[in-house]
DNA sequence: TCCTCAGGGCCAATC
DNA sequence: GATTGGCCCTGAGGA
């Protein structure tokens, strides 16, 4: 058998969901993407997208926009680096070490799945089966006795990463090799489209008085992020076949898989996050990574949500479901996270203030970092900004500033009882 | 020493 | 003419 065809292969390409053919600069993908990925590179193509930089990615409709296919390709962890310079053929590369970690989560994924899929069948408890799964760790092939906080350098995988442990694993993996690369072909290419040009660089925007209007412009569009999770789950529940449905709990995790995913997106696209070196950015997502999924959900619920139901992407879950569902930790989550959602929609909590409190919850100066200074001054912007925008919106309500800021306390709470509730699911399958 | 497999190149097909 | 994508060649590193 040649090798683009080894078992693999039944994996789809996570650019275009094409048929893998192997391992192609960074991770597994079709032969057309490898192509398309190493041409790019090597003729330091810079594209632009007619549309709305947004175009669907597949089989059929990978060709239509090269620039989202090549946005794509970086965004799934596709490396630059890894475009040989010198055109040398043949041989290895430096990444060799991580495909074969790579091969190995996938393995234990493999025997994770299995193993469940046979406790499934003598369980009465569908529920906590699946759920235990979703939640993730144990397929990432990680190990299980470290400290909680312990950091990983697992490989990059957009389909396999979940949770805390993928957390950690996107945000290394994801920066260790630009960090190596001072002068990637990526960035070349990045930084000589002319469309993404400014005369003043990245930051120039946020040298305007609008501070808060610049911030609230670099957000994704909230639908679109929608759209991908939704598409997430069904590319999911297609693989699954119709006999085998996603629970709610599932959906649950999924769903929050694929935020996090589109929260570092949107920190790693983030002007003034750029500004730092590569080693603060990752050491303040992996400081707070879970408080962003926590807030962002909570805006979701603010926003969507109705009384007594949660909102996922375009269902309504009926929270005492969920309760009843779900064991004492996890329901005793789901009511203060509930209780914090009233609380914010007391206050009207809008959107700029969203914004504001994601910035302020990841320019945490709190934890060690090489420019400070820098976090802090960011952080004292948004601070005024926020301040700025309750004072001019809610006049009423003098006091809306003050009481946000006490939100965040909450927030940092809830997030570390979720990591603490996800790592002791993680010891307890393991266990079991 | 042989085998593996992830690089690069080639070229017919397609745009 | 440019781009795509499937197939083949190459060669470092592991067994």
């Amino acid at each position: 058998l040649n090798h683009r065809h080894r078992p693999e292969s039944e994996e789809s390409c996570p650019v275009c969901g094409d048929r893998v053919s192997g391992y192609h600069y960074g991770l597994l993908t079709c032969e057309s993407c490898k192509g398309f990925f190493k041409r790019s590179v090597q003729n330091n193509k810079h594209y632009t997208c007619t549309e709305q930089q947004s175009c669907p990615m597949n089989r059929t409709q990978r060709k239509r926009c090269p620039y989202c296919r090549f946005q794509k390709c970086l965004a799934v962890g596709m490396k630059t680096e890894a475009v040989r310079a010198d055109r040398m053929r043949g041989g290895r590369n430096r990444f060799g070490p991580l495909y074969r970690r790579d091969r190995q989560i996938k393995l234990q994924r493999a025997d994770y799945q299995t193993n469940l899929s046979l406790n499934a069948a003598m369980s009465s408890s569908a529920f906590q089966q699946c759920h235990m799964y979703n939640t993730g760790m144990p397929h990432s092939g990680l190990p299980l006795t470290g400290h909680p906080q312990e950091k990983c350098h697992m490989s990059f995988d957009y389909h396999t990463a979940s949770t805390s442990h993928a957390m950690h694993r996107t945000v290394s993996e994801t920066y260790t090799t630009r960090s190596t690369q001072a002068s990637s072909s990526n960035a070349n290419i990045v930084d000589c489209d002319p469309d993404h040009a400014s005369p003043l660089g990245p930051f120039s925007s946020f040298l305007t008085p609008n501070f808060l209007d610049a911030l609230i412009e670099s957000e994704q569009d909230e639908s679109q992020l929608c759209a991908k999770v939704l598409s997430s789950l069904q590319r999911e529940q297609a693989n699954r076949g119709k006999h085998d449905c996603l629970n709610t709990f599932s959906i649950m995790c999924k769903m929050a898989d694929q935020t996090l995913f589109g929260l570092v997106e949107w920190a790693r696209n983030s002007a003034l996050f750029k500004e730092l070196k590569v080693e603060d950015q990752m050491v303040l997502l992996q400081n707070c990574w879970s408080e962003l999924l926590v807030l962002d959900h909570l805006y979701r619920q603010v926003t969507y949500g109705k009384e007594g139901l949660l909102f996922l992407t375009q269902a309504q879950i009926e929270v005492s479901t969920i309760i009843s569902q779900a064991g004492v930790t996890l329901s005793g989550l789901v009511s203060r996270t509930q209780d914090l959602v009233a609380k914010l929609k007391a206050l009207y909590f809008d959107r700029k203030e969203f914004v504001c409190l994601k910035y302020l919850v990841l320019f945490n100066p709190v934890v060690p970092l090489e420019d400070v200074l820098m976090v802090e001054q960011t952080q004292e912007r948004v601070n005024r900004a926020l301040m700025e925008h309750t004072r001019q919106t809610h006049a009423g309500h003098a006091d809306k500033f003050g009481q946000l800021l006490l939100r965040l306390p909450e927030v940092r709470s809830i997030s570390l009882q979720v990591e603490e509730y996800l790592y002791q699911q993680m010891l307890h399958t393991k266990h079991n």
